[in-house]
DNA sequence: CGATTAATTGATACTTCTCAAATCCTGTGG
DNA sequence: CCACAGGATTTGAGAAGTATCAATTAATCG
């Protein structure tokens, strides 16, 4: 699940040279709003460092999650390659170093280099498949499964930390945003795994004690 | 909304010349399954005609609609392209007319024709723009707002027949499955827009009368 | 340390699902 | 052509799942 792949990978080290004499070195706070849905994206941001949140706001303000983007990955390609507006905003959750490639430098590498488009429409199509299963989660679950099988996805997106946790931290608003739910609701059916000792948390840190029982709460069985 | 970009636009008579020598015509029966979720893809249909539906089954049986497919669609390109299982079955919503291009022919024209792989790239890059859109509405929209949404929406892919009816039939089970609600729910709530008069159905046939109201049922204001 | 925001819990209301029953529709065989 | 079986559609009633609102407690930040 932890992505290792980037669509610099096996390009010719004069690729990688031209790319770089191309891109700008830019940082964002946590927090901060590095694409807005809407507006038309101007280059695509490569990743180096931090986790950011793809969402999107509906009328009364409310955010919804729909994935996440991490180190080596690159975001803004989508509203590129559609030449449509951007319809997921992108903000950091930490603090992110990431590198800037304006649009015509993209295009340019697009162009000229077969491989590293074919390296974007592979991810694209991971992400696709991905958004396939959120879907037919969201559809199909009830909200008890889609948090044990949010809980599962977030420990094996972004790993462990020293003390096993999970390496990304969410609110609980964003936890249950992701989910659709109410946080109410997310607070609540936590509060039941923890109970129930599948669970563990520290302030917003995560632990899964019992991944098992969470995948036949999630109905996983892949 | 109306698909017409076909993945071998723009390319040249030769290269299409070549594709013709390596595809075969097949044709599927209403109902017949195209791509089963679980296998690999052994290549990629064209559609020439009739539309499908792709789905995924859950534990229980019961099937949710992810999208669709109609003429000029590519499907089965996502599982060769990520190198991963088909994660959504594929089946024909009625009698359809395609062209199959076998795997090792498949990576042939996208290697020697980088033209070919970035309308791929397109094409998926809306699609997932799409998929975000059904995330966003599952997750925050009510069952009424979806039912709205979800007619709007096949009303404007699939354009009207002669009669104004959406050119796409549905069973009341199929409708719910894309709303990811009880089929009853759809039902009772299809019931009341007829009351209101906002659609009119005969049958599987579904008329749409007040495009206006439904948006603003849907919360739709793009 | 206050002040503000986030997290938690309780009570209640609302939406949606499930089960049951009735009606409608469609294709088939007589 | 008609009757009929089996499935699809529709409606009703009650149960279950979630959301909402309110009140408390905990955590965070200047």
């Amino acid at each position: 699940m932890q992505r290792k792949i980037s669509a610099f990978r096996e390009l010719t080290h004069a690729d990688l040279q031209k790319i770089n004499d191309m891109k700008t070195c830019v940082a964002f706070k946590k927090g901060q709003v590095v694409l807005h849905e809407g507006a038309r994206a101007q280059g695509v941001y490569c990743i180096h460092k931090g986790n950011l949140k793809f969402y999107k706001m509906n009328a009364d303000g409310k955010e919804q999650i729909l994935r996440f983007a991490m180190a080596g990955d690159l975001i803004g390609y989508r509203s590129l390659l559609s030449d449509e507006a951007i319809r997921v905003s992108v903000a950091a959750l930490e603090d992110v170093h990431a590198c800037y490639i304006p649009k015509a430098s993209f295009f340019e590498i697009i162009h000229s280099n077969p491989k590293f488009s074919l390296n974007i429409l592979e991810a694209s199509c991971k992400e696709l498949g991905e958004a396939g299963r959120v879907i037919a989660s969201l559809a199909q679950k009830s909200v008890r499964e889609r948090l044990a099988e949010v809980l599962l996805i977030l420990n094996a997106t972004f790993q462990q930390d020293a003390d096993g946790n999970i390496n990304l931290q969410l609110s609980r608003e964003e936890l249950a945003s992701m989910i659709g739910t109410a946080t109410e609701s997310a607070i609540r059916l936590l509060s039941e795994f923890k109970e129930d000792k599948f669970v563990e948390t520290s302030g917003r840190k995560i632990k899964i004690l019992n991944n098992a029982a969470l995948r036949k709460v999630a109905n996983l069985y892949e």
